[in-house]
DNA sequence: CGTTAGTTTGACGCGATTCAACCTTCGTGG
DNA sequence: CCACGAAGGTTGAATCGCGTCAAACTAACG
């Protein structure tokens, strides 16, 4: 099902250090063992299983590039996705903790995942306290897009929730230089927001054809546009505060311009 | 607000011991520096908030004793509880990367709480890497526990929902040990168990009513019990790999008799 | 040009919300 | 000891958001 990829050689930094650089600011070193740990990677197609609910994990996987999602089934035959991974997301980062898959994870687009020893990850904390620290704040991001999607599951109408979740995924992308200050190439079908919305594709349907009636959004071809987006943010119920992790911020020294930290001045 | 607590000593081992303790094996040392961490503490009553949306955090706060619920408001003026913490739980283990608090954490009954510096949670990670590895998982199950909530809220009746998380509470509290195989005293109103579900406080009593008349719950006074877990389980959609979590194991060593590590062998 | 995947639309029904009233329990003070 | 009020639980009726079913439409692709 999934090939190995014979050419290896990073043509530029990978997307992962993008978002770890973002926050902590990285040495040469730390820089060139994150990229070192994506050598052993693979391709998937569209559609493919990249874990499979039940499994037992063996490695660690980072998305280099394309969407995944992540899902479980329920008894009754219903679908939950519970996420989206972009690139830069590490997917089964505590395989050290938990062995066993709750979640399939499959390929939304074609996919390029680098595949990472679960030993590598425990040298990372034993060995490179700032990328660990990196790697935690990546957890805790992960942990407040799940509660937020709880609060939209649980507490926000169906047009605030599609509209909440498209905006969170344009905050996202423009993270990682995959979207523009105008919109994103969605390659989601409505069945799948559907499924991540907890509503019913039929109606999914109809709520987005309502917010485009509205102007809250619009479609351009391929890509998905906000017509007015202070009115879509304050329509979604989006907190400033939650936009704000998404900012990119130089934690560990007052020094916006550089990604690099000295090697003359560690931590 | 928050009174300070005089008499600090541990007449009996702490919940956050018996946690860890399930999962990995601890040494006295070990033990030790968890009991200390746990000198500074405070009582709050039943609707105290012991953290605000916004709230700057400055402290890791562990729970003691007694039931919390994590919470967010939503611009219409609904309430989504995110969850439960219940004894031995930690609240705000990140603060280390995550300054602001992101919903509010408030005092279901009276509460003992320990307050514990940032730093002793970064010297945990250096210095003590069973027990971090401990903190890990429980950072782990919690995701789990969060990802479990997703699929009821979003493809889940109200009837498996309820029931779903009823079972939770209570497969949580037999780990801690404040249920009995019978069931447990439920301190939750219906409204509370309507804003953790997504559900009007009147249809949750109706559901309720509902499971009641149809031999899955039972209230015997005060207590909650399951007349029968087995088609509970089912009914509820209940993982049985969910439900694995919650059973006790020592992974370090195959030596179910012990909570403690022997200090001649350690790793 | 046909096939397949995805989108759009209408009709109908159910599950859940809302409103409103009433009941039960329990703690408190006269 | 009873009276009272507050908090929470129970119930019914009206309404609505959303799901289900079904059919038609569109775009992509070989």
């Amino acid at each position: 099902m999934a090939r190995v990829l014979e050419t290896a050689g990073p043509d530029n930094v990978s997307p992962l250090v993008k978002r770890l650089g973002s926050r902590v600011l990285l040495t040469e070193e730390e820089i060139a063992f994150i990229e070192a740990l994506q050598t052993n990677r693979i391709l998937l197609s569209t559609g493919e299983d990249l874990v499979r609910d039940g499994d037992e994990l063996k490695t660690t996987c980072l998305l280099r590039s394309g969407w995944a999602i992540r899902y479980r089934l329920t008894a009754a035959g219903r679908r939950q996705i519970l996420g989206i991974s972009l690139p830069g997301d590490v997917i089964g980062l505590h395989v050290n903790f938990h062995r066993r898959a709750i979640a399939t994870v499959s390929a939304l687009t074609d996919l390029e995942v680098a595949l990472i020893e679960p030993l590598r990850i425990l040298e990372i904390y034993r060995t490179y306290p700032v990328l660990a620290s990196g790697l935690e704040w990546m957890t805790v991001h992960n942990f407040n897009i799940l509660s937020e999607h709880n609060v939209s599951l649980g507490a926000r109408s169906a047009r605030e929730r599609i509209l909440h979740f498209l905006l969170e995924l344009w905050c996202r992308l423009i993270q990682i230089g995959e979207a523009t200050e105008a919109g994103f190439r969605l390659p989601l079908t409505q069945q799948q927001i559907a499924d991540a919305m907890g509503l019913s594709q039929v109606h999914t349907n109809k709520t987005i054809r309502k917010l485009t009636a509205d102007g809250l959004l619009a479609f351009e071809g391929r890509e998905l546009v906000f017509p007015d987006i202070e009115r879509a943010f304050d329509v979604a119920d989006f907190d400033a505060r939650f936009l704000q992790q998404f900012r990119t911020r130089t934690p560990l020294r007052n020094d916006p311009g550089r990604l690099v930290r000295s090697l003359k001045r560690p931590d």
